[in-house]
Formats: structure tokens, C-alpha cells, sequence
DNA sequence: ACACATTGATTACATGTGTAATCTTAAATT
DNA sequence: AATTTAAGATTACACATGTAATCAATGTGT
């Protein structure tokens, strides 16, 4: 085995935004990452590019020469990402309970109808499978 | 109105530990502290206060002397940062819906029948207050 | 009363992060 | 072919963060 063998890359909030952009769809140019920041975000093409970079050494997303230009992609899915960021969540801030999490948004009024039918429907398939 | 309105003290992760352990039992002095994240954390004794001093000089924490030592004391409530948290957390990974994140859970077998009984519990008094 | 212990305050220091500007080099234009 | 662009690489720089060690002062024990 070698050492540093889980080595949490610890993607940070700006590359964030960078590596959801690219999960928008790729692979893609850092020009097109640019410009769909650019209605959300207020960064220059320069922080962008550094990101990217800084994405690159981490070994977050890869890139793929094409003339000049780089084509990136990401090397991790997006819903690996967010479950295991999500586990991390849940376990610090809930003791690692989903129930409480969903109870704070639920009496902050933030939960729709919408969202209650898809939870009814989640819980459905859970106990199809589960019982 | 003054400018700088609703700065976000930004708690840092380790910060967060501490205030965490503040949360489990209040006023408590650094020595409290670190007594109840010895248990958990490999910190050393000055690691811990260093971090309580910036709890202090970023408001999340108040204190009180009591002779030499000092009583500290949250100044936010662990339901008021949980919850917003919460909801910053779930508007950037699951653009603001809930469910796609208990989904995540689900699949992930991290679901059990407590939580399952849990949530249904809280749907139902949603559904009772919100129809 | 005085030395000691212990507390918070101050200082330290490497690495991470946000946010670019400048440098290099190869492709595009004239 | 020479010049201009423009893309990625390198450098910059202040502030945040993790992780303490040292300093100063005030209670405490003898």
C-alpha cells in the first residue's frame, strides 16, 4: 500500500463554482467555463483560469490539449461529490441524522409542497426496497 | 443604515469545533473546552484557546470574566446556524431542493428506518399545517 | 510577601484561498 | 515572414486557517 492513500483534495468554495460550471457540461474550454460564470459570478477571465489551474494540480478535473486551448473535463461526478460532501454535512452540523437537517429547513418554511411529494415519493421507494 | 449590514462571521472548521463544544454546555470556561474536546480532537490546550480568542474577536462568542478566568458563552443559538447553514449548503449543491439531497442519502444506504420514521413524522405535520 | 502556576494576550509561521497581473509561447492575421 | 493575439504558466499578494509557542499579568500556595 502507499501512503496518502485517501488524500481528500478539498475543493474550495471558489473552485467550486469553477468544477459546477464544468459539471454544467463538458468537456468545455476555459472560455466557455468564462462565460458561464459570467452571469453569475463577477470574477475576471484571469481568476477563472487560476482556478481552473489550481483544479488541474489537485487532480479534481483533467484537461485534453486541442490546438491552443484546453479542453476540460471533470474526473469526479457531480453526485459523488455532493453525496459525500453531503455525508460530511450531516454528519457535522446533525450528528449525522438527515431527519433534523430536513426538520430545520421545514419549520424555516423552506419546504414546498414540491418538495414534500418528492420526499413521500423517496420514502415510498425506500421502503419498497428496505422492508 | 449602516454599511457592512450582515456580515457572515464565516466560522472556520476547527473554530467550529470548539463552538460546538461551547454549544454542548454553557457559560464553560477554555478549560471546559478542552476537557470535552479531548475526547474527540488531538488538539493541544493552546490550539484550542487560540481558536476560542478568534470565536471572541469574531463575535460568534462572549465572555465573562470570573477571577482570572474567563466564562464563555455562545452569542447564536446551534439551531440558528444549523439552519443557516443548512440552507446556504443545499442552495450550492442542490440548487435549493431538498429532496435531490435526502435522495443522495437514500441510495447511499445511509437512510434508516429511524430516519425514514422521522421524516414521515415531519411530513405529516408539514401537510397538517401547510394545507 | 514572594515565588509559582496558570490564564488569557500576543506572536509565529506554513499553507490555503480569493483575486488577479505579468510572462511565455504558439497560433492567427496581415 | 513578421506581428499581434490570446491561452496557459508563473508570480503576486493580502487575508484566512491550522497549529502552536512565548509573553505578561494576576491569583494562589507557602
Amino acid at each position: 500500500m502507499s501512503e496518502d492513500k485517501n488524500q481528500k483534495p478539498d475543493i474550495s468554495n471558489a473552485e467550486f463554482d469553477v468544477l459546477d460550471a464544468l459539471w454544467d457540461g463538458y468537456p468545455a474550454t476555459s472560455a466557455d467555463i468564462i462565460a458561464r460564470l459570467n452571469s453569475r459570478k463577477a470574477w475576471h477571465e484571469k481568476t477563472i483560469k487560476t482556478l481552473l489551474s489550481r483544479l488541474v494540480k489537485k487532480q479534481v478535473i483533467s484537461f485534453e490539449k486541442l490546438q491552443r486551448q484546453y479542453l476540460y473535463t471533470p474526473l469526479i461526478a457531480r453526485e459523488d461529490y455532493t453525496k459525500k460532501e453531503t455525508a460530511n454535512f450531516v454528519s457535522r452540523m446533525f450528528k449525522g441524522k438527515i431527519a433534523p437537517m430536513v426538520a430545520g429547513f421545514a419549520n424555516q418554511n423552506s419546504l414546498s409542497r414540491q418538495d414534500v411529494d418528492d420526499l413521500k415519493a423517496l420514502i415510498e421507494k425506500w421502503e419498497k426496497n428496505n422492508d
